[in-house]
DNA sequence: GAATAATAGTTGTTTTTGTAACTAACAAGC
DNA sequence: GCTTGTTAGTTACAAAAACAACTATTATTC
């Protein structure tokens, strides 16, 4: 053994959220493929019409940081299966809006009610005092993201101002 | 809007935590696939070995939790950019042991310090006290995972016992 | 108001992954 | 020592993701 480094990897932190990331979302996986025969995209924009009620493929990209493409293709296996519906707007008719049909609301409770379970479930093993630490997790990276956004826009307009 | 539900996702936590990961490892994947070309489980692979020396594709999948079959081709690519070499083991010849090429250890070293210098920099976002929770949230998950392990033994033994 | 750019969403093609079946080597039981 | 079972790693095929090019509609600009 020509041996080891001195870098930890058990505390890089990219690394550890991903496999707790990976382990985490998994083991839920296994709940929306085996009733409903899902696939993680799709699952999630159940999901989020679920929650947010009427909304257009573009505003669920947005929000879960998805490509239009997989939304895309997410929503025709949904409406197939008659758990959305799609109307075009009326005010912009490049846009679609997508709802829950009765038959999706039922799914979406279902799998909330087991989300909601396998969250309490977690609680037990995450203290009172570490829960809200997934959230700051989880905005760190969403608040780096944006601050290059608005960095990259920056960057565009400065030559122009200069 | 027939209006949003009372579930917040915002705190859903296989869903905090792959938002988190997938914008941490994002950033850090520009920056091997630029230098490098190479893919996630390249550079894992890469880096198991730049970190614990010498060993075999099984206990890099061991370590990684990597299918086989996912480090069988990540292997064979780092081996024909002469960034690893293989050879069989005298003890058991179905093994192949792998180890880093000098190339192999100078890329190695190069993402290493990338990756320290990244990591540095989300100490600034992440408090001193916050840090060593982020090995919390992976323990949590590899803990669950092995429970449920052992749980699968044990009910594949029960009924042989019963 | 015509020309140009931008946006919502789809489709087609290429990479990458997942799964299952395979080879070769070793281990155990009888 | 021969049958059966396991393990390390590869390969082939199917499923999913990534990427680029496309249509249709709306915004912008001159």
């Amino acid at each position: 053994m020509e041996n080891s480094d001195t870098f930890d990897l058990q505390l890089f932190l990219p690394y550890l959220l991903n496999q707790a990331a990976e382990e985490s979302s998994l083991s839920f996986q296994r709940v929306y493929k085996d009733r409903y025969g899902m696939l993680r995209t799709e699952w999630r924009v159940l999901f989020h019409l679920g929650i947010f009620g009427r909304m257009t493929a573009r505003d669920i990209g947005l929000r879960a940081k998805l490509h239009k493409t997989k939304i895309s293709r997410a929503v025709q296996k949904l409406a197939d299966r008659r758990f959305i519906t799609r109307h075009r707007s009326d005010t912009d008719r490049r846009q679609e809006l997508l709802e829950l049909t009765v038959a999706g609301r039922t799914a979406y409770l279902d799998l909330r009610t087991i989300a909601e379970r396998y969250q309490a479930d977690l609680g037990t093993e995450f203290t009172k005092a570490e829960l809200p630490f997934c959230k700051t997790c989880y905005s760190v990276w969403l608040g780096r993201l944006e601050r290059r956004a608005i960095n990259h826009i920056k960057n565009r307009l400065t030559p122009l101002a200069g």
